[in-house]
DNA sequence: ATAATAATTGAAAATGATTTTCATTAAGGA
DNA sequence: TCCTTAATGAAAATCATTTTCAATTATTAT
C-alpha cells in the first residue's frame, strides 16, 4: 500500500473536514478496493464496519473524496456511478470485463496523435480520456 | 451528409419497426446534430416538429437507434446521458469543452501501447475507449 | 380501399437514484 | 470540559428513467 487510508483521513482533516466514524468506514471501504464501487455498494460494505451509517453520508463522503482527488469516477458501458482510488499523476484505467478488477497503467504517448488531430481539425487539444478493457490474468487462461 | 436521415428510418423499418411521426421527429433531431443531445434536449427540439410527442417516446426511440448502432452515448465529465450519431468504423470522439461540438477522428494506433500493457499486466486487452477534449477552431483563436 | 392485427403512442403511475431539509449529535479547538 | 459548528441519519423532495395501460395508428391481408 503506497498511500495508507490514514492519509485520506489526514487529507480530509487538513481541508477542514472532521474525522468521524462514518467517514472512517467509507474511507476504509473505498481505499484499497480493486473494484470500482457504487455508492450503494460502498454503503453495504461500510455499514458492516459502522452499523449506524446512512446512505446519504456515503454520497456526501464520496463527493468530498472526489473533490480532493482521492477517488475518481469510473465510466463503464453499463454505468458511470462507480468510484475507485484515484491514480497518481497521469494514469489510465484498465478494466477486466469479467470480474471488474481495475488496474492503472501509464506511459501512453499520444503526442503524435493529438498533434495530428489538432492539425487536421483545428482543435486545440487539452486533455484525453483513455481506457482499456479486457480480461485479467485470472479471467482468461 | 453521408447518411441521409431517411436511411435511419429505413433501417428502423428493415428491422421491423414502424415509421411514425414521433420517430421522424426524433430521428430528424438527432441525425445531423453536431452536439450530443440528452433525451430531454431531444424532446424539446423534436416537439417543435411534432407537437404531440411524448418524452417517453424519445427514450424509446433513442433506445432503438442505439440498438441499431445509429447513435452512441457520449460520456462527458458532467454527464453520460447524451447521444450523437454514431461514427462509422473505428472512430473516436473529439469534444469542444467550450461549445460542446463533437467531431470524430480515426487513425489512432494503440497497438504498441496495448501490447506493452498486456505484457506488463497479463491482461488480454479487448477494446479501448479514447476521447479527446479541447477547444474547436471557433472557440480558441 | 377496407378491415384486421399488432406495434406504437402519450399520460399517468411507479421506480430508483440522488439531493435537500432539518432536528439531533458529536468533533475538535479554546 | 465547554462551545461552536460541522456532520449525521431519517424523512421528504426532486429528478431521471421505466412500466403500465387504454387509445391510436402503421402495416398487412383481404
Ligand atoms: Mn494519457
Ligand atoms: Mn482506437
Ligand atoms: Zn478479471
Ligand atoms: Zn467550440
Amino acid at each position: 500500500m503506497i498511500t495508507p487510508s490514514e492519509t485520506w483521513l489526514e487529507q480530509l482533516h487538513d481541508n477542514g473536514y472532521r474525522i468521524t466514524a462514518a467517514r472512517r468506514a467509507v474511507v476504509d471501504t473505498v481505499f484499497g478496493s480493486t473494484h470500482a464501487l457504487t455508492p450503494s455498494e460502498v454503503f453495504d460494505t461500510a455499514r458492516k464496519k459502522y452499523r449506524a451509517l446512512g446512505l446519504v453520508t456515503v454520497y456526501r463522503t464520496l463527493e468530498k473524496l472526489e473533490e480532493l482527488h482521492l477517488i475518481q469516477r469510473v465510466h463503464q458501458p453499463l454505468g458511470c456511478q462507480a468510484f475507485i482510488s484515484a491514480g497518481h499523476g497521469h494514469q489510465h484505467l484498465l478494466l477486466c470485463q469479467q470480474c471488474g478488477q481495475v488496474e492503472f497503467f501509464e506511459g501512453d504517448d499520444l503526442d503524435a496523435l493529438t498533434k495530428s488531430i489538432a492539425r487536421k481539425t483545428g482543435y486545440q487539444i487539452q486533455e484525453h480520456w483513455l481506457q482499456l478493457f479486457g480480461l485479467c490474468a485470472n479471467c482468461h487462461s
